[in-house]
RNA sequence: GCCGGCUUAGCUCAGUGGUAGAGCAACCGCCUUGUAAGCGGUAGGUCGCGAGUUCAAAUCCCGCAGCCGGCACCA
């Protein structure tokens, strides 16, 4: 006899045990053909579940939350009888649903190519037309190892043995084929609809694991509708014209060739760009009680060794080898450099907190595969620096860098920062008892902060705990950034030590930290958050003043040099060119501010000012837009006060 | 590093075995112009690199590199 309350509150007994297609039914004809699912006390469940007993329970329809997630796990068993229709032989392993879509791993010998797609996708559309029922079967395991054994599926069948005793193993049926499945799925492949599309195609290991053996994974997106699904292939060009590669050549900031693989040409804007951002974290650095160093760049390998770099990473750093070999390591990362300055002389415990700030020139021989764009380089530069720190100090140092992390971020527009807590990984350096140590402390000392975490188990690295920041941008994609990171190994491994109160020597602990990680990949990021379209302070090129006739060139000339001489960045054209050719131009190169002047603006000492994006101008006496501009111009830093 | 794809002029791209093409950009003229492309002309390429098949290779085969999309990696 149960009771069910439906989302609007209003309660419904009913006398016996019903499926959710019947309850759906119950309620009415229209919602029974919309359902898709229920949702039975917070868990998606399948149409056909039996409801035995008093719970809240929601119909799923195409418009509810969990919807999509249902449709596109159903696209990938639709696409995966698809592909088994079409290639036999082509072992399933599995196939989830995505953040826009979904994927499965297939195992074939010979490879798909993007040309499969449309014969694919086709099929698909052929199966949701088929209207195949979808049925939810409970099967043994020994039945279930028999069966995907005897169909050449040794995946499924090796999968099967693993999973633990106590689960059922559910088999979901859609017509001839059949894949093991804990769904829940929808009551048939013509409720997927056809707002989907095959995508494409890469490696991915079984189970993850490079060891294992390389499955071939196709992906599509899927949607509720032909809308959605049209609104996310635009989104997805859109997302294409703000990639930083194109940007980085369209506005001329710098470039990359095949002789410097993974490294980066910067062109003056773009250099002047990296400068802002340089000179602004510097300020900001020194205003927060750091003090700046510069530490070599190779150093020898016995150093290596001792921080125990070598044993972890020696593959992927550069190695050279002097006349009188002697092997160094260009450096990968510039802690232990900062270890040696530490340990030139005595410290106290007067001196501590030091924090140690460097923009550290790194190489990593990062794999080939790894690259991409000034997003993942090989040669980067670190807003890098190491706080020595005594233990009592890790839960002011984190609050204070949290604090001035996030103010750093809103700086660039950055409002929604998260936390990941990342402890120790299998392969670490340090005993247990130090490892506890640290990630009480850290953990302690994010709570105090008054920062939330997400944990990330396993992935601290190699000498202590982390914190990860990761920033979302304006389109909705998170990128990893910032970290902080404790140590309580290296100041051991490398012996760095001050004197305590008592007049005892003690190890300091080492929080390494960086906000912006690397100052490439933070370029790359806000090219792309921006689409270029830099704020005045942060644009390296800020107006561009454009003469409309010859004879106002002169005129031109004295507004260039009113504008440099309040510090804004400025550039002259003064082309034989209609004035429509220059504002395309320099409006295509993503110039914040164009002015142009003719012999009207000369008579009146007026300029016309059009920002980029908007077609209207605004006309100012020359002194009120220099004002106006160079106010608008000033960096968050000096805004701040 | 692994899987797949790609690589032709500065950029975007056409060209599937028979003398390398287009648009834009560049350069040179004309035009003196009021807010997203005025007009005309000129020049520009060892078709990523190397080796092979062929009378003949951008095109077919092999190797390598780089890039792109993922996977794995990310101190």
């Amino acid at each position: 006899m149960p009771t069910i309350t439906l989302p609007d509150g209003s309660q419904r007994p009913y006398p016996a045990p019903l499926s959710g297609a019947e309850l759906a039914a119950s309620i009415g004809s229209g919602l029974a053909k919309a359902a898709l699912a229920i949702k039975i006390d917070g868990k998606v469940k399948d149409l056909a579940t039996i409801i035995d007993h008093d719970a809240k329970v929601e119909i799923v329809t195409r418009t509810h939350p969990d919807a999509l997630d249902l449709l596109r796990h159903d696209a990938a068993h639709v696409m995966a009888e698809a592909v088994q229709e079409l290639y036999p032989g082509t072992q399933i392993t599995f196939g989830p649903a995505t953040e826009t879509g979904f994927y499965y791993d297939f195992h074939r010998e010979e490879p798909f190519t993007p040309e499969d797609f449309a014969k694919i996708e086709k099929r698909m559309a052929e199966i949701v037309d088929r209207n195949e029922t979808i049925t939810r079967e409970i099967w043994t395991r020994d039945q279930a190892v028999d069966y995907f054994k005897s169909a050449g599926e040794t995946f499924k069948a090796e999968w099967i043995k693993e999973i633990p005793a106590d689960e059922e193993i559910s088999i979901y049926r859609q017509g001839k084929w059949l894949d093991l499945c804990t769904g829940p799925h929808l009551p048939s492949t013509s409720k997927l609809g056809k707002a989907f599309k095959v995508m494409k195609l890469s490696g991915a290991y079984w189970r993850g694991d490079a060891n294992n053996p390389q499955l071939q994974r196709i992906y599509g997106t899927a949607w509720a509708d032909e809308k959605q699904l049209k609104n996310y292939l635009t989104q997805l060009e859109e997302a294409e014209k703000r990639d930083h590669r194109r940007l980085g050549r369209e506005m001329d900031l710098f470039h990359q060739q095949e002789e410097a693989a993974g490294a980066v040409f910067w062109h003056p804007k773009g250099w002047t760009f990296y400068r802002t951002l340089e000179n602004y974290i510097r300020r900001r650095l020194n205003d927060a009680g750091y003090v700046e160093v510069k530490t070599p760049q190779i150093m020898d390998r016995s150093l290596w060794e001792r921080s125990g770099h070598w044993e972890k990473f020696h593959e992927n750093m550069f190695i050279v080898q002097d006349d009188e070999n002697h092997v160094l390591a260009v450096k990968p990362m510039n802690c232990p450099g900062h270890v040696q300055i530490f340990r030139q002389g005595l410290t106290s415990y007067r001196d501590l907190p030091l924090r140690m700030a460097e923009f550290g020139s790194c190489h990593r021989n990062e794999p080939s595969g790894a690259l991409h764009g000034i997003m993942r380089v090989r040669a980067f530069t670190q807003d890098d620096a190491h706080i020595f720190c005594t233990e009592d100090q890790i839960v002011t140092e984190t609050k204070a860098f949290c604090d001035l992390l996030r103010s750093v971020y809103r700086d660039f527009g950055f409002e929604d920062v998260r936390v990941k807590f990342s402890d120790r990984p299998e392969k670490r350096a340090g005993s247990d008892e130090t490892w506890d140590k640290a990630e009480a402390a850290l953990k302690g000392a994010t709570t105090a902060a008054g920062l939330e975490f997400t944990l990330n188990p396993g992935e601290g690295a190699f000498y202590g705990p982390k914190l990860e920041f990761v920033l979302r941008d304006t389109i909705g994609r998170d990128w990893q950034c910032g970290t902080l990171q404790v140590d309580f190994v290296l100041p051991e491994r490398l012996d760095a030590s001050y004197v305590g109160e008592d007049g005892a020597k003690h190890r300091p602990v080492m929080l390494h930290r960086a906000i912006f990680g690397s100052l490439e990949r933070f370029i790359g990021i806000l090219i792309e958050h921006y689409a270029g379209k830099f704020p005045l302070w942060l644009a390296p090129l800020q107006v561009v003043v454009c003469s409309i006739v010859t004879d106002a060139s002169p005129y031109a000339e004295k507004v260039a040099a009113a504008l440099r001489a309040a510090g804004l960045k400025t550039e002259l054209d003064l082309r034989n060119e209609k004035i429509a050719y220059k504002v395309r131009e320099h409006s295509l190169a993503k110039v914040p501010v164009i002015i142009a002047v003719g012999k009207r603006d000369e008579e009146g000492g007026t300029v016309a000012i059009r920002r980029l994006g908007s077609n209207d101008q605004t006309v100012l006496p020359l002194a009120e837009a220099v004002e106006t501009l160079g106010a608008e111009a000033t960096s968050p830093l000096d805004r701040r006060e």
